[in-house]
DNA sequence: TAAAGTAGGTACTTAAAAGTAACCTTTGTT
DNA sequence: AACAAAGGTTACTTTTAAGTACCTACTTTA
């Protein structure tokens, strides 16, 4: 029971200027676990940590290539956003055809265990809802 | 290096009988991390499963005053959807004002450890991004 | 000369999510 | 008779996110 002991509020989609802005006195002071997963939600973020943790350091056009379907519209959106909170670095060569190449930054590196265990239990439950004819699974 | 072996795809918003429905071969075999990310992203869930942790099983009224500034509908669509993913259990008595209690399912328990290494992760990110006059903090 | 690759940016459109408000059922209470 | 409480549902509107398409600038290649 040690989780969360300080004051949890979701981010009620942040209405400024909106019509209705006397209502709710929280947003500010946001669950810190909510701010990490608004980080991972996004279609394709979890998608692009996972290609820089195994395939390495990767080039934009690598990436997008990688990706596939990801828009360069949205594969630069969540680039910025990881970069911003410091999950990925960007290098960036101002070379003739430029060369930006993305990496793990050591923040993101500090998910793996928390995605690993998140793996392990999707994987599970997974393997619990798939009705298989013998259960006869070994290694993971 | 344990972590996602499985083919990874993200879900691109399932554009169904969309007009460009071609393009993308993946969307059916998604990454088991991505759904439970899925599940638990929502503005208000966490914040759910924060209070059936915390606070024990609670009745839906209970829950919405708890819970400042959701709306019944939200609420509603949350708990359905917690409870598809079995990540909560709805307990329903057809008294005549009937009384419908929520409580955290084991697998709602088995997320558990993973949050709390979110958690720990949340803060410990958030402690070194507030530049503290003296850093003096002892225990959580 | 025209296309392709490099790393995006901008404008516009569309679809999904969220919010708002009214309504439903039954019984007891005032 | 009207209202409250329980636990929602339904219809409607607004907000947000995502997708599509086209644009930049520079160089190399065909």
């Amino acid at each position: 029971m040690s989780a969360m002991p300080d004051s949890v509020a979701p981010l009620p989609a942040k209405s400024t200027t909106a019509k209705s802005a006397a209502a709710l006195p929280d947003t500010k002071f946001a669950c810190p676990v909510d701010a990490v997963l608004r980080l991972l939600m996004g279609p394709w973020t979890t998608y692009i940590l996972y290609v820089l943790r195994n395939q390495g350091p990767r080039r934009f056009g690598e990436l997008k290539r990688e990706i596939n379907g990801i828009s360069a519209k949205v594969l630069t959106e969540r680039l910025r956003m990881l970069e911003e909170a410091r999950l990925v670095h960007r290098d960036y060569r101002a070379t003739i055809p430029p060369q930006v190449t993305y990496s793990l930054a050591p923040r993101g590196e500090e998910l793996n265990p928390m995605l690993d265990m998140l793996h392990d239990v999707a994987l599970r439950w997974r393997r619990e809802d798939t009705p298989q004819s013998a259960p006869h699974q070994a290694a993971e």
